[in-house]
DNA sequence: GCGACAG
DNA sequence: ATCTTGTCGC
């Protein structure tokens, strides 16, 4: 259902090499806004996440849908494809944005908002996975990571909810959130139409239990559920 | 030059 | 991301 809006064609994700595919993020840096989301018009919540088989021979991108308010799943896809693109710190969109896209087209709702399983600001060039999904579809997108990638930040206070601003640079490019008591912060960073405040706000709501966000909880069991039956099926 | 480096 | 057993703890 949610497509790429009117005027990016194929969203640059097709670029001939790693030097193009860092001149897309520059030129799309400036279409990214920062700005409140309101978090009562949010009915539907998308959770993204891709699982890869051994060898980068094929993987699966998954989109889960849920009502933040019930944490009921509401809708989901799968699209299973090949790489197109290696890892490469910084240009991680190129490698798992297009098939998190074909994966979207499969859905039958539109989510209000969606959670990246990734950075979006808190990026080299101010462009991640988060910012490049939230300007190609126009829509609220934030970044939930589990590891540290640019930047630093202090630990935050022990109890779920209390966090610390992650700099880089003298910049603020996100925040390091407690999502859960003893555990090891998530890192959240603005992708798209939304602030930090209103993007920790959703994504305490979405992390009622575990340390990892449900929404993307979901996408990451999904998405390796049907890597792991198209594998069995193969032999 | 060397190490670090989202998933 | 993925390869991998048992084990400590709620």
């Amino acid at each position: 259902m949610p497509r790429i809006i009117d005027g990016l064609d194929d969203g640059g994700l097709w670029p001939a090499d790693p030097g193009a595919a860092a001149t897309v993020q520059e030129r799309l840096a400036g279409r990214v806004r920062t700005e409140p989301l309101d978090l009562g018009g949010v009915s539907l919540v998308a959770g993204l996440d891709v699982s890869y088989a051994p060898g980068d021979t094929a993987l699966v991108a998954a989109a889960v849908v849920m009502d933040p308010a019930t944490l009921e799943v509401v809708d989901s896809a799968v699209a299973a494809t090949e790489p197109r693109f290696p890892y490469v710190p910084g240009l991680f969109a190129f490698r798992e944005l297009p098939s998190l896209l074909k994966a979207l087209e499969g859905l039958g709702t539109e989510p209000d908002a969606y959670v990246c399983d990734g950075f979006g600001l808190a990026h080299p060039r101010r462009f991640g996975l988060a910012c490049h999904l939230g300007v190609l579809l126009d829509r609220p997108v934030l970044g939930a990571a589990k590891s540290a990638f640019v930047g630093r930040a202090e630990a935050p206070g022990p109890e779920r909810g209390s966090w610390t601003p992650l700099l880089d640079g003298g910049e603020v490019v996100g925040r390091s959130l407690r999502t859960r008591a003893g555990v090891k912060p998530v890192f959240v960073s603005v992708g798209h139409r939304v602030d930090l405040d209103s993007a920790c706000e959703l994504l305490l709501r979405l992390t009622p239990r575990y340390r990892i966000p449900e929404p993307i909880r979901r996408a990451d069991r999904l998405s390796r559920d049907r890597l792991a039956e198209a594998s069995a099926a193969k032999g």
